[in-house]
DNA sequence: AGTTTAAGTCAGCCTTGTTGACATTCCAAG
DNA sequence: CTTGGAATGTCAACAAGGCTGACTTAAACT
């Protein structure tokens, strides 16, 4: 419905003609695109007793080592419960590493082991290649764009935990 | 692991350095982003029964009207006892129609009811107003960006859907 | 006539999300 | 010192939405 019919936006000095039709098809990009997204991992994780959300796990803890399960949770915006039985799994598994916190003792500072970083770069690497040939393709300004775009989707909570890696990273 | 080393990549006349941390960047904008993008939809169909699968059916309903169930398979990726269950509910519920083929009597078309139009353009509504936001933040360039790098990031059979659905929209 | 195709259905399983209730441990404030 | 609250862990139950496998019906194709 409204096909053809503009949703103007006005910003700043920018006049932006954006049809119902051009974000539906950001729309459809979004969904499409995050398919393939996860289909690499998703395919290595599949022989496996693990599932996307031990990736993600596995993923955040890789990045910042160390971290908090509290804070684990926040980035991952899923119940304690929920996450807590994928931690389990990972930790009897030997993949992740839970140490008591020597300031404050109940929080629980998780690491990867030497078997949970393999995993990590077997996923990590399916799930970059991916990324660098669309990178390859679409070229540097694009993903400029690509980055702008995502990140402007993003909840501002989100956001921030985003910029936050970022910054931590390079 | 490898920050910092760069994963050279050379594109025709173009010579990109991605490194590991751009990559990995790019992974964690897709990650939040799609939160995001899902997040307004998810709130309404919490309400309801109803959950991001039946949400993507009457999606792509609505966006080719009559469509097969065979054909609406193969853009969803799901398997037809999945997408069953899904529009089963949908056809009782009376939000969607299911239509015998006139020339092939096997098939099954689908088309959205007035209540199924009305959920329809609620929940793009929703979703369309984060995307035209997200367009509107990032300027037409980025956009352009956004979706070269989407597109380059789809299963070429997606992206052949993606290119077959755009075709016929605007 | 026999095979293939489209769709639907039943049963069962898995992952991953949810609530709610409750125990433990420890820090910090009164 | 005691009490309240925070961080964590755990148990149970449940639902959505994926999956496989097996089977039926009806129509179309060869």
């Amino acid at each position: 419905m409204a096909d053809g019919r503009p949703s103007a936006a006005i910003s700043g000095e920018n006049l932006l003609f954006l049809t119902d039709e051009q974000l539906r098809q950001g729309i459809e990009a979004m969904f499409f695109a995050y398919r393939g997204f996860t289909a690499d991992p998703d395919r290595i994780l599949a022989d496996m007793a693990y599932g996307r959300a031990h990736h993600r796990a596995i993923h955040f803890i890789n990045r910042a080592p160390g971290t908090t399960v509290n804070n684990l949770l926040n980035i991952l915006g899923v119940t304690k419960q929920s996450l807590n039985r994928v931690l389990r799994t990972l930790i009897s598994d030997g993949l992740v590493e839970s140490r008591v916190g020597r300031v404050d003792k109940r929080e629980r500072h998780l690491y990867l082991t030497d078997e949970g970083r393999t995993l990590e770069g077997r996923l990590s690497d399916a799930q970059r290649a991916r990324m660098r040939a669309a990178f390859r393709d679409a070229g540097p300004e694009a993903v400029a764009g690509f980055r702008q775009v995502l990140e402007a989707m993003m909840d501002s909570e989100m956001q921030r935990a985003y910029t936050r890696l970022k910054e931590s990273g390079a």
